[in-house]
DNA sequence: CTCCGGATGT
DNA sequence: ACATCAGGAG
């Protein structure tokens, strides 16, 4: 049941002609066109294009995290929680710690409340991923045996648990095709088809319609597509000075073309 | 829309 | 000092 996509990343390997098949070009270009991008069907196609070398790339220099070796579905929802507005390298360096001394919902409950701050203190943000983490748990326990629940407004009822956070639970722990819209997303589709990033990106209608459009409807390849784009805006398309010259998408990325 | 929260990188 | 980070709430 677990393990039915190829960890860390998902599925890298795919055709051009069967990718096509699996998003939707024409409700992605319509999204474009209202926002004002000229020639929206080309740079759709340009992107969609695009995809399989991306997914190459992320096989080659994505970042093998510890989280993404597992699709034990507590591991992925606290580590989501983990992760939200903080670097990931540092979640990282608490990972092993984190996850020995609270490796399952009931360890929560069962250690005290200062034991795991201290554990999450590196992180910042103490007293939000204290609570979150704590009902977080609580859920956990109280519907199913310790799992998170698999339903996007049950997952979002713990304090500080939000739209981006439930997908990513949904799409890594359960294989559920999802949009992970977040900053690093939204910067680079900013760039890619050319328009004024929004001000709240992971909030914005219209991006998340966007890539609702242009995520592939199958959960290895899925998984791949939202992990290259958080990996491609951490490592290439960063948010000052873009390391161009080595993006795989360059060719179909508007920034870099009239740069 | 605005404001929030903390360690970390620059 | 200031912006940023696998966002979220009011």
């Amino acid at each position: 049941m677990s393990g039915s996509v190829n960890l860390p990343f998902g599925r890298t390997g795919v055709e051009i002609g069967e990718y096509r098949t699996l998003v939707d070009i024409d409700s992605a270009t319509e999204t474009l066109q209202q926002n004002g991008v000229q020639d929206a069907e080309m740079r759709i196609a340009g992107f969609v294009d695009s995809c399989p070398e991306l997914l190459n790339w992320l096989e080659s220099s994505g970042r093998e995290f510890p989280w993404r070796y597992t699709q034990d579905p507590w591991t992925v929802y606290a580590t989501e929680i983990l992760l939200q507005r903080t670097r990931a390298s540092a979640v990282e360096s608490i990972f092993d710690e984190f996850f020995t001394r609270f490796p399952s919902a009931a360890a929560v409950e069962d250690q005290s409340e200062e034991e795991l701050r201290n554990v999450i203190r590196s992180l910042g943000f103490v007293n939000h991923r204290t609570r979150s983490l704590q009902e977080a748990a609580s859920l956990c326990l109280e519907t199913s045996r310790g799992k998170p629940p698999c339903s996007l407004e049950k997952l979002k009822h713990p304090w500080r648990v939000g739209d981006y956070s439930a997908r990513a639970t949904l799409m890594f722990a359960f294989d559920d095709v999802q949009p992970l819209v977040d900053a690093n997303f939204a910067r680079i589709l900013a760039r890619v088809f050319g328009y004024d990033m929004p001000v709240q990106p992971h909030k914005s209608e219209n991006v998340y319609e966007l890539v609702s459009s242009l995520v592939p409807d199958e959960p290895g390849l899925a998984r791949a597509f939202n992990l290259s784009m958080l990996d491609l805006g951490a490592i290439v398309c960063s948010p000052e000075s873009p390391a161009c010259h080595q993006c795989p998408i360059n060719a179909a990325c508007q920034f870099y073309q009239s740069s």
